[in-house]
DNA sequence: TGTAGCTTGTGAATGATTTCACAAGCCTCA
DNA sequence: TGAGGCTTGTGAAATCATTCACAAGCTACA
C-alpha cells in the first residue's frame, strides 16, 4: 500500500463519527460535500482521502452511509475491538480508565497498572488497579494490543522498552517527554502543555497575522 | 510575519523542554544537532525552525542555552503566565484542573465551572468548582485568555459561542466533536479516541508497510 | 431513448514543508 | 597570524499534501 498521511487517517476517523451520526438520523446516502462540511474540509479532500483505499461511491449519487461506515471501519482496523492497558493510575490515568469514549469506539480497557502500592486495589467501574509487577504475567492472558502511558516523564522510556518486550506494538504516551520507539513499535504522544503553548503562540501572534491580512 | 507551520511551533515547544533540562544539567551551550536528536528530527530542521524568527546561534559554536530559552519563550508567548478556565468538571476536567504540567509551564488554572449543581463546590487543590452561570461574571475579574472545554459533545458548540462572546480567543476542546470557531477565535481539539484509532490503523497496516519495505 | 443535472474518481497543478548542500563565521592552537 | 575543524543560516531542490478541474457515470424524467 502507498504511504498514507496521518492527516488522512485523522480525517477518516472524523468522517466515521459523522457517518454514524448521519445514519442515526436515518439518512441512507451522503455526498462528499456533506462529509466535508462536517469536517471543515473540502469535498475534493474527502474523495482523495477515500481514493487511497478504493472506490466507495456512486457517481451522481454519493456514498451509501452503511457501506461507507463498514469500509472506513475496516480501513482503520476497527472491525474487531481492541484491548488497551493503562499504565499509571494518577489523575490522567484514572480519567482515561473511566472514559466512555473509548468503549464507544471499540477500545476496551483491559487493565490498569501502577507501581505505587497505595493505588493498587482502587476500582474504576469494574476494573481494579493492579500492581505494576503483575504486568508481564497478565499480558499473556489479556493479549492487549495498545498501552497507554500516564506516568511521570522519567518512568516513561523504561516502560516503553518493557511494554515492547512484552509484545505490545502501539503506545499512546501522555508523559511529557518524547520517547524512542523500538523497532516495530508505534508511539503517539499527547501533550496537553504543548497544546496550550500552540494556543498561546496563536493568540500572541494573531495581531501580526491580522495586520498581514490587512496589507 | 511569514506564516508559521503548526509543526514548527510544536517542535519549538519540544526544544524548549529539552533546553530547560539541558540547562538544569549545567550545560551552557548546545548545537542544533543535539537539539535534533532529542526531538527526533534533523539539525537542518532545528535551524530552519529557528530561522523563521531570527538568528540565535553562533557559527562554529552553537546556541547559548540561556539565551535560546529566553528567545523561544518569547516566540511562544510564554514570558508572562496565562490564565486558563476549565469548563466541565467531569473526569477529564478534574484531571486537568489538577495537572501539574500546566502550572510548570506557566498556565494557571484560574477557575473551573460546571452546569451540574452536584459538582459545584468540589475542591481541586485550592480551586473550587463554580456554577456555570457565574462564568460571565467571573471572566470580567479573572480575565482568562484560554478556555478548556471538557463537556459532553452536544454542549460544546454553544459554549464556544458563549466563551467567545465573553472575550476569550483561544479554546482547547476535549469534546469529541469538531467545533466551528467564531471570527478571531482559535480552537484546537484533542481527541483521545482518534489517537487510539490512528494507532489501530498503524498496527493494522504495519505488515503492509513492512512488506513494502522488503520489496 | 435522450437530455439535464448531479456526483464521483483522479491526473495535473499548486502550495507547503522538509531536506540538502554549502558559504560564512567562530574558536583553538600552533 | 593562519590553518583546521566546527556550526550556523539559508537559498535551492526534493518531497509531501491539498486543491483544481474535468471526464465518466448515475438517476430522473420527458
Amino acid at each position: 500500500m502507498k504511504h498514507i498521511a496521518e492527516s488522512t487517517v485523522r480525517r477518516l476517523s472524523l468522517y466515521l463519527r459523522f457517518l454514524e451520526e448521519h445514519k442515526a438520523h436515518g439518512h441512507a446516502t451522503i455526498s462528499s460535500g456533506d462529509l466535508a462540511s462536517f469536517g471543515a474540509t473540502t469535498s475534493a479532500q474527502v474523495r482523495k482521502d477515500l481514493s487511497f483505499f478504493g472506490s466507495f461511491g456512486k457517481r451522481g449519487v454519493g456514498y451509501t452511509v452503511k457501506d461507507l461506515i463498514t469500509a472506513i471501519r475496516e480501513i482503520l482496523g476497527l472491525e474487531h475491538s481492541w484491548n488497551v492497558v493503562i499504565i499509571g493510575a494518577g489523575k490522567i490515568g484514572a480519567a482515561l480508565a473511566q472514559y466512555r469514549g473509548f468503549t464507544e469506539r471499540g477500545f476496551k480497557v483491559a487493565g490498569v497498572y501502577d507501581a505505587d502500592r497505595s493505588k493498587v486495589g482502587t476500582k474504576f467501574g469494574d476494573i481494579t488497579v493492579r500492581p505494576d509487577s503483575e504486568f508481564e504475567k497478565d499480558i499473556a492472558k489479556l493479549r492487549p494490543q495498545i498501552a497507554v502511558l500516564c506516568v511521570p516523564p522519567e518512568a516513561a522510556q523504561p516502560l516503553v522498552d518493557r511494554v515492547a518486550k512484552a509484545g505490545i506494538r502501539a503506545i499512546l504516551n501522555f508523559a511529557s517527554v518524547p520517547l524512542h520507539a523500538p523497532e516495530g513499535v508505534t508511539i503517539r504522544g499527547v501533550n496537553m502543555a504543548t497544546e496550550l503553548e500552540i494556543l498561546a503562540f496563536a493568540i500572541t501572534h494573531e495581531d501580526d497575522i491580522r495586520a498581514e491580512k490587512a496589507v
